[in-house]
DNA sequence: CAATTTTTGAGGTACGTAAATCAGAATTTC
DNA sequence: GAAATTCTGATTTACGTACCTCAAAAATTG
């Protein structure tokens, strides 16, 4: 039988209350009788039992998630898992707020998080935006106790405790050797399309491509970025007028948004097919990928990552442990043939 | 606030008492009675307090898990992770027992299922030896109410509520498309590596891999199937034998065991490399991607699919929905470069 | 309509913990 | 050594549900 605070009390020579003020680090306890009460905890090896303690706390866990305004498919599928978890919620003791932020916009983010930090939310969810103020913020979230934990894109060297997301330096690695292998040896010129350089999954993925491909397949020549701001209109004449003036180009690797533009471009250039990696399993880039258009598309799952960042904030706010290999967002690679 | 039994009462003018019957489907309620509770609940959208419910019963839900006694580097894995969550289980209000049984042995588990007959658990997770008896008996326990879950290897067109492993023609279809591309339309032969073709995970691997290849690649000749019965002496046998016969061979499909085996064989023959896909992240293969003796792993995360059978026979146990998206155990595709 | 059966109400205890009060004991301070 | 202060114990209530008992009310039966 599981040990209970009843046991620790006997066991300890002590009253309840006594045990009660030492579990919850009330003051009125003499060093000697805490130490006693902590020994007979390892001793019987009492855990506190989470359930019945949140319910005699009546505790909801009120955590915030701050999710861009973008009107990608990504985005909005984040949004709606977010949504299924706030729907899911309130089964599971959790209260979940969402506040809707301009995208890219260190202000707004970091006058949402100032917001967070009056309302003191049990813990704050938030796709960061890679500035020093909002670095600044974080700090003081930190030093206020709020747990935090950040979406998709990572704040690194901050206090933030937990970042649910993909390594995008993999990422960009692995469509680096995706690429290299399916262009199977050959002198090539490959393509990179990408959202802005300003943010940081974006100039990562870029880094682990140019890297992989720099180092081990020196007969491919990466053409200047196209930066196409996640903008489909954009990324289609952007993709366009490059392949226009290099008919060679070989390969494109998106690693960003505006994937339909893309798509559009490579339908109507009159060229041989590239090979194109992308990014997001999108209604557009699964079916390109059954027409061949694109051969092999990234993925970071979003429900798995919002559904790992509640996880990771009730322990935190609990005090548990993370089971890390848990809590590791993978990078899926689908092809036509693994289509889910 | 969220409703309560109390505010249920209130709202359909009966006592507590009587909402308690109808909740938990006791005798003693007439039709019309339980009718205006049942709408009060659904009115009010009353939906139990499973932490308070679990603490008043008392309840501990006890699992139990039936595990082949294989020594191969997966299976040992997914021991380590059962293990794993028996010592978390005692936070979790479970418990887990396991039982061990001699592998691919339809008696020996269908004994085994016997004795689950017998202890009535709340659920039990097996990995399912593809028999008719294994059948028989899963039809049994699904009569006895026990919810069941198959692991890694599923029974398809069965009793059981669940499968947590991945979709293994689909796996197959992915090396297969994997080995076309990175064999880049190039006349090829390549050898496929079996464990045994008695096992379902086994057969369904190869269709898939066989479809893709006929379907998209037919300039590439898949040899018969080397059954090495999970076995790295036997297996480097075979392979090195099928190196020696066919020095043409140019890529090798392992979707069973025996990867140091093949690993050691490749290394020794005196031919050029050929493209080699894998199943299974361990230390060899792990080692072989890094040495690109492997150019692919596929994967199945062992914690994943323990983690995720757990969750299903909670929610079965509890009568409660699962998250099929949640649940969908994912082919992870490594490469050198996305080793985490 | 009386006797019987069924349905319902009222109330309590329990689960394991949190949080509070109040009285009494031990310790410290002067 | 008395007063003030700090600890500690005993006890209670509460969280939301389960499960039990007993009595009262209502419905059904003859």
């Amino acid at each position: 039988m599981k040990p209970t605070v009843h046991d620790i009390a006997k066991s300890a020579g002590v009253s309840l209350a006594t045990v009660d003020r030492v579990l919850n680090s009330r003051p009125g306890v003499r060093g000697v009788t805490r130490a006693k009460v902590e020994e007979a905890i390892v001793e019987l090896g009492y855990v506190r039992d989470l359930a019945a303690a949140n319910l005699a706390k009546g505790r909801t866990y009120s955590f915030i998630f701050i999710l861009p305004e973008n009107d990608n498919s990504f985005m909005i599928g984040l949004h709606e898992e977010v949504r299924g978890a706030v729907a899911r919620s309130s089964a599971e003791r959790t209260r979940i707020r969402i506040i809707d932020v301009p995208p890219f916009d260190p202000e707004a983010l970091v006058a949402a998080l100032e917001n967070v930090l009056v309302e003191k939310p049990a813990g704050v969810a938030f796709i960061a935006v890679d500035a020093p103020e909002v670095r600044a913020i974080a700090e003081r979230l930190r030093e206020a106790g709020i747990p935090m934990v950040t979406l998709v894109s990572d704040l690194p060297d901050s206090s933030r405790d937990h970042y649910a997301g993909i390594d995008n330096i993999a990422a960009g690695r692995t469509a680096g050797s995706l690429m290299g292998r399916f262009l199977s040896g050959r002198d090539a010129t490959v393509a990179v399309l990408a959202g802005s350089m300003l943010v940081r999954d974006h100039r990562e993925r870029l880094e682990g491509f140019s890297a992989v491909i720099n180092e081990h397949y020196s007969n491919i020549v990466i053409l200047p970025v196209l930066e196409g701001r996640d903008d489909p209109v954009l990324a289609e004449r952007m993709v366009a007028d490059t392949l226009r003036r290099h008919p060679d180009v070989a390969g494109i690797y998106s690693l960003g948004g505006g994937n339909r533009g893309l798509i559009r471009a490579i339908q109507k250039a009159d060229v041989k097919r590239p090979v194109v990696i992308a990014h997001e399993l999108t209604g557009s880039t699964r079916s390109a990928l059954g027409d061949g258009v694109i051969d092999a598309v990234l993925n970071q799952d979003a429900g798995h990552e919002v559904r790992s960042a509640i996880r990771v904030l009730k322990a935190k706010a609990d005090g548990l442990p993370v089971i890390a290999a848990q809590e590791r967002i993978r990078i899926d690679i689908f092809l036509k043939d693994n289509l889910p």
